[in-house]
DNA sequence: TATTGTTATACTCTATAACTATA
DNA sequence: TATAGTTATAGAGTATAACAATA
């Protein structure tokens, strides 16, 4: 009870996504990883390559944002910076095969945490609420996995 | 492309509810109001009376945050605290007049944001949706009319 | 002069803890 | 001494702008 009785389903969408972010970001911490880094590791390992400048445009956010983020994955060899030897103002970005073991225990977690929060439905209930919130991402001009507040996956 | 193909609900929940809470706020900030203050008008209203101690549980933020969000609304006279007079610690809280004429004004704005963001679904499916949301909302203990993040509506 | 990546700075939001006034 | 509300302080997280290297 607050605002409408009952409440929109932009209210809920808003309430259950922030609860959902709130979930997985505890699950990838037990992965010492936050949300933006599993957003930027699985961006890397869907288009290797990409300088710096590239990636942050991809995820909407500045590039000096990106430098702390790609910084806390590569000290621990999950990605590493690649300079091109033509322009070396330039930093492709590649995953490790570290970073790449590391992308399937997020893959797991993910699954882990997608099943615990839809548990309430069965698979053909789940299936709907997927092809729903899909119809409404692509009609709001959200790009297919990637989070427009860069700190959920 | 991020992590999954296609992405499970968890994510596609969280990417979504992202977007509605950041487009909420947008609108919101037209009546010079923050999600957070949203969500306090809303609970004041349905829940008069109450102290701020109680409130603040209510919501699940620490007290000395909540006095910073009342003195937001008292100021532009949408709420006011009113003293026990036989416990002159408590104060409780009430809507006055004005804030529930910005309730109202409220309640247009968020309808306005409901059929934009289901603009691509026909009502079935918006009845489909919400009937979903909500089983995995009262699964999941998220208490209704309350966004967990604080900073929704 | 323009561009890539980096660093410096500042701003917002939040929580924790110290404080006051009442009890 | 205990509690309601407040204030002070500090810590994340973020964006903007200045900077260094390279073109």
């Amino acid at each position: 009870m607050a605002l409408e009785n009952p409440p929109g389903s932009a209210f809920l969408l808003a309430a259950v996504g922030s609860h959902a972010a709130a979930r997985f970001a505890e699950r990838v911490a037990d992965l010492d990883l936050t949300p933006p880094q599993v957003g930027l590791l699985g961006l890397i390992a869907a288009s290797p390559g990409q300088s710096q400048q590239a990636v942050a445009q991809l995820l909407g956010m500045p590039p000096s944002r990106l430098v702390g983020l790609v910084d806390a994955l590569a000290d621990r060899g999950l990605v590493e910076r690649r300079r091109n030897r033509t322009d070396r103002r330039l930093h492709a970005l590649h995953i490790t095969d570290e970073g790449t073991e590391m992308l399937a225990r997020v893959g797991k977690v993910g699954r882990e945490h997608d099943a615990a929060l839809c548990r309430s439905l069965d698979a053909a209930e789940r299936e709907t609420l997927r092809a729903l919130l899909s119809r409404i991402a692509a009609d709001q001009g959200l790009r297919p996995g990637i989070h427009p507040g860069y700190r959920g996956v």
